[in-house]
DNA sequence: GTGAAAGCGCTAACAG
DNA sequence: CTGTTAGCGCTTTCAC
């Protein structure tokens, strides 16, 4: 067996609940006592228990990260960021990917339930009505999609949706696409929404279009729906969707941006990496991350009263070379 | 308060005693007081506190899984597999970064410890010594990177760095650079010796440039010494420090493959998607993850006695296009 | 097959 | 400021 507080306190000559408060509560401790027990501490190389104390305290000092797919390129971001913040206010995170699966998502909530303070949830697909009954068992943040009641951090993709359909329109893009992304999705939803406002204040047309997948899988083969639409100017889901779409294009001949303009969403590693490097939308998952175990830490420690917060993080358009004017159109001043 | 087990015991009119071994020991309760329980316990939303049972088991059901970087594209698929294999063995796991600082990874490992039945550590910038000193803490199992006397994944890139090697020149390349990785890292100095020992059984010239950072900003900034120094093929370290490669190499006029052909590391999705599709050596980087939970579990269940187990995982090289046959060199039968 | 009792490592009143 | 006592939720002998 590991080294206890049982035998620090043996070896220092006190009670075990001296030792105890030398590491929990210090300034209850005489200066004297306290440096003789870190140094017994030190010396036995005895490390506090979290579990134990969990037991006593009814805080786990654990966070859990639940994610649909952590080799999705949105996420790792994120992941890393919550868990640096959260360690940096010593809290240790279990991340978990559901694989898009909502049974598992549940399944995976109630096991960790009871080993953290509190959950992320990263693009949910439970239902808002299983959410709303879960949060009985443990305390949820949910980012990337809105819960009522429940503290949320939020990417406005409708800010950077607005100006990338200003930024087509500017070009001389008269008809533009929309490759939405999985329905039930949050973001999905708001680009839609985003979009279709725009283009009507823009005068453009809009072609919604659905791929199967949220992938490069999705972008290819959506290539020839998109390439009879007619449209000029795209606006895919995510990145990747962008760039199996531009590989889809290519395979019919079409270049980008020479016959098409395509953006993404992310500004993920392959978007910047890819040729032509990609027009994306920014979302700050980082950000997002850290104010996400912000927010659930707050929650946590508030005892879960208080009105519900609700943050909202900007996007923006980044041009890049994946956009270009319209052919025939003028490049705008 | 959540509901215990206690609750149940009273809710079903037996001894906790007997509601414990419904979950952990079912065989030793008759199965009318067991239905009995598990339906009570149902009824009331019962989950076992797993903290709780780890105190007396010494067995917490959790793993740490600390990785170097996750937004370097090689790490999340190895996370995706190691909590996913981990999870159906009904492990949760931690996940940590150390941002390549060995002093946070010592850290992390103490935290940990306590917590967690063993650590999967993922290419530790750790000494070997510290990590022989930490392993009298928990158990751990290695991947990519040889640590005497512990459970190791080894992905084997000396096999695909021979076959790039080999594929170079049979394309007519005489002379091959390669841009090795961090100092310390041990698939860079597997790189290095089976790339010496195969250009030498080659007959080909190797010269040795080390970029100042795994990412594509090495890249970017070790174009010049490349273009410099001659050679006509390139291995890098992995495919983030070939995309850099091939795009330092754009602005100074060079193509890739036309006048440079280049090979990565990895086969992650940013080399899977650029322009040209990048040759790579695959890293079965989802099996060593899984394989590491394996290997950890195995030693945690036996007590670590037995001899240490060393896993070698295959890797090949995948011909894409980013390389082709040299200038004047004809393309081999 | 089930109950009783002790204890895992730690914290939290309560005394003193 | 420090020791005493009880107990967190669960498992595990040991009886019966």
């Amino acid at each position: 067996m590991a080294v206890t507080i049982r035998d620090v306190a043996r070896a220092s000559g006190v009670h075990v609940s001296t030792v105890s408060r030398t590491f929990s509560a210090p300034h209850l401790v005489s200066a004297e006592t306290r440096n003789r027990v870190l140094a017994v501490a030190e010396g036995l190389g005895y490390r506090p228990n979290r579990a134990a104390r969990a037991l006593t305290t009814g805080r786990t000092h654990n966070l859990g990260l639940i994610v649909a797919d952590i080799a999705n390129p949105f996420f790792p971001p994120l992941i890393k960021a919550a868990q640096e913040q959260a360690r940096e206010r010593d809290y240790h995170v279990f991340v978990a990917d559901t694989d898009e699966n909502p049974l598992l998502e549940q399944e995976l909530i109630e096991m960790l339930s009871k080993q953290v303070d509190g959950v992320l949830l990263c693009s949910p697909r439970l239902s808002n009505r299983m959410i709303e009954r879960l949060r009985a068992q443990v305390p949820f943040v949910v980012v990337n999609r809105q819960v009522k009641g429940l503290p949320t951090v939020l990417m406005d993709v409708g800010q950077g949706v607005r100006a990338a359909v200003e930024h087509l329109a500017a070009l001389g893009h008269r008809r533009i696409a929309l490759l939405s992304g999985p329905s039930g999705s949050w973001t999905s939803e708001e680009m839609h929404d985003a979009a279709t406002a725009a283009a009507d204040g823009a005068g453009v047309e809009l072609d919604v279009l659905r791929p199967n997948d949220p992938t490069e899988r999705g972008g290819l083969s959506a290539a020839a729906a998109v390439a009879e639409s007619g449209a000029t100017g795209v606006l895919c889901y995510n990145d990747l969707v962008a760039l199996g779409l531009i590989e889809g294009l290519r395979e019919r001949g079409l270049t980008v941006p020479g016959d098409l303009s395509v953006i993404g969403v992310d500004d993920s590693l392959p978007g910047r990496l890819n040729r032509p490097k990609l027009t994306t939308i920014t979302m700050p998952t980082a950000a997002a991350g850290r104010m996400a175990v912000d927010l659930l830490l707050a929650a946590v420690n508030a005892g879960d009263t208080g009105t519900p917060t609700l943050a909202r993080l900007e996007t923006r358009l980044i041009v890049r070379e994946s956009t270009t004017a319209a052919a025939g159109a003028p490049l705008p001043a």
